[in-house]
DNA sequence: CTACTGACAACTGTCAACAGTTTGCCGTAG
DNA sequence: CTACGGCAAACTGTTGACAGTTGTCAGTAG
């Protein structure tokens, strides 16, 4: 057991495990596979035209990213969060958030930045048109800025947060204005980075995130009062 | 695909890929499979005695914790860490660490602080004998330390990012030295637990967590000055 | 009417074989 | 001697079938 040699570059070629995955991660998230669901492997291999160890894998991706949970010899079901689990979640999200927005300030270049900038003049200027995206917090600008960070275990954790999140928050989806609301306070964030100011952006992230936490816990209150 | 029904209370059975998870975890873990080397899937799943079915789920999960990388067509490889790697790590898990013990000294009852000392105690005592723990940073300080903030997906977090450090500075095993420092480290982040002083306990896990890393940085570049 | 028992059906876990891709080797041409 | 091309071995991806477990539902005893 001692076969030496170095990992190959990346050659990414199409697998069936792979993109299964995606599919299935699209079906839960928008809701075509409901949170509490079982997910009968026989059913979707054959609605995915594949055979069961393809699909066996990435459902077993699916429970690493923590959007299914699956229990050994009884299946794995689409995982469904309380309002204590959302929290938690959110609470992880800004720990992780806000230190991100603090080395972006100290060690970001300034085009990066830019960058960020122009994607929200675009964000707003086809804002009128589509009148608003599906999700208010767009995944996109909480990406890019994690991304700024430049650590990528960082990042990789933050996304995996912010799929359970936004499986938490599946049902409470379009919320035109409060996605109005959030692409100021992105701009406010924003204007705190370009100032290199990284306490300042951190207090803003953290109260815009805290603000989007409620506005999900009203969302899911009203709609299972128990 | 409508199929309700509630997931079931968790009864843990013992399967094939779970057990193969943890037996390849502890070959990683403590070097039986060196960083870089690649896995060979029908080799494995003839020295666990299993088929290469449940290998392939095990090693999935694997890859999952970050512990291997694996490249589709191409084997999947134990993962190494290069110092920058080891250094982003480290950064994340200050960042989660910090705001756990945050979280702890608002939250965490004070029995459970208590046993966290105690747990000390016995730590010093056991150490005269056995002279010194395989590692230094012994996990289980921190991975109590964590659970003691009650926040399952901070938890789980912090418990991936540890299994990945434990692997990059798997070669710096036992310091003595240094393991007598932990120690007392360790005894002033629980005295400021104590005291319920959530800032200055951060600050002294901080503190504590990068001469950590300081240490298996220098460890790292002596073993390979390039 | 309720609680237990046993068999049946459905589903997950596992296996062994097949198929497609990658990699290394060998021969040939320049 | 080096570079290119094609063949073959090795390995991963995929499949369909088998085995063991779980959950359900009659049927019966209390």
């Amino acid at each position: 057991m001692s076969e030496q040699s170095r990992p190959p570059k990346l050659g990414r070629v199409a697998t069936y495990a792979g993109q299964s995955l995606e599919v299935l991660r699209g079906m839960i998230l928008d809701g075509t596979l409901a949170p509490a669901e079982r997910l009968n492997e026989v059913h979707l291999s054959q609605a995915l035209g594949i055979s069961r160890g393809p699909l066996r894998e990435a459902i077993q991706r699916l429970a690493s990213e923590g959007l299914v949970e699956a229990v050994p010899h009884r299946g794995v079901y689409v995982r469904s969060f309380s309002a204590r689990e959302l929290s938690d979640l959110y609470e992880l999200r800004i720990a992780l958030e806000t230190h991100a927005v603090r080395l972006a300030a100290r060690y970001a270049p300034q085009q990066r930045i830019d960058e960020l900038g122009s994607m929200l003049d675009e964000t707003e200027s086809s804002m009128g048109v589509h009148a608003t995206s599906a999700y208010p917090e767009d995944p996109d600008f909480h990406a890019r800025l994690a991304r700024l960070a430049a650590n990528p275990p960082l990042v990789e954790a933050l996304t995996d947060v912010g799929r359970r999140i936004r499986l938490a928050r599946a049902r409470s989806a379009h919320q035109p204005r409060r996605a109005r609301t959030a692409l100021d306070e992105h701009r406010e964030i924003l204007a705190a980075l370009v100032a290199r100011d990284g306490e300042g952006a951190a207090a803003k992230l953290e109260s815009h995130l805290t603000s989007s936490l409620n506005n999900a816990l009203a969302v899911l209150r009203a709609a299972e009062p128990d």
